[in-house]
DNA sequence: ACGATGATGAAC
DNA sequence: TTCATCATCGTA
């Protein structure tokens, strides 16, 4: 036996630093990455395919354009951090913070495809598309809120070396931010065809 | 097209 | 303390 599973594992697991770096690249890059939830004995995995940037202090669509507050302080802070909040007083919003510290910027995680832990599609697996129905799906809520995306705290990202196509990607407007001016039009919206 | 449902942030 | 708003979803 030469591979050891689980030293292969945190290989791939994406480090902090990864998130550490222009926003727009980062939302790019994400697409085809495993987003894993451990919990309970049990693993859910989702491959990703859509998120939603919402980069810096300007970005009338980001909670963080009025400066700092206690619900999004977590994106002023490091990158590689989760940022949780509750829309229409029910559904969970998945955040993954980006940039330096004091550069306010996250990822919103909006679609993925269930995955086994072999990074295949499930057969017949069916795209979960919408931000609510992600957190729902993988059991999330407020508790992973300022935590780190590493192993020890049970929800993180993986590289299964899974590569989009460029010609694949689709760039889109960003969804429920049509009071956000000039920056509405920003195309945000990161998805791909399989 | 619309109601559910509650935290958030700004105004007063 | 009140109030409008909200990075949505399921049902109609």
């Amino acid at each position: 036996m030469k591979s050891r599973p689980s030293i292969h594992n945190q290989e791939k697991t994406l480090p902090l630093s990864f998130f550490d770096r222009s926003t727009i690249m980062i939302a790019q890059e994400l697409l085809g990455k495993v987003l894993v939830h451990h919990i309970r004995e049990n693993t859910l995995r989702l491959i990703i395919n859509e998120v939603e940037a919402y980069d810096g202090p300007h970005d009338k669509a980001s909670h963080a354009h009025r400066g700092v507050t206690p619900r999004n302080q977590v994106m002023f802070g490091e990158a590689g951090h989760w940022y949780l909040y509750l829309v229409y007083g029910m559904h969970w919003m998945l955040n993954i913070t980006t940039g330096p510290k004091d550069y306010p910027a996250a990822i919103l995680i909006r679609g993925g495809y269930p995955s086994t832990g072999s990074g295949q599609v499930h057969s017949g697996g069916t795209l979960i598309s919408g931000p609510g129905k992600i957190t729902k799906y993988l059991g999330l809520n407020y508790f992973y809120n300022t935590l780190p995306a590493l192993q020890k705290t049970g929800l993180w990202f993986e590289d299964c070396g899974i590569t989009i196509p460029p010609k694949n990607m689709i760039k889109k407007k960003r969804i429920g931010v049509d009071y956000a001016e000039k920056w509405k039009d920003k195309l945000y919206n990161f998805s791909f065809l399989l």
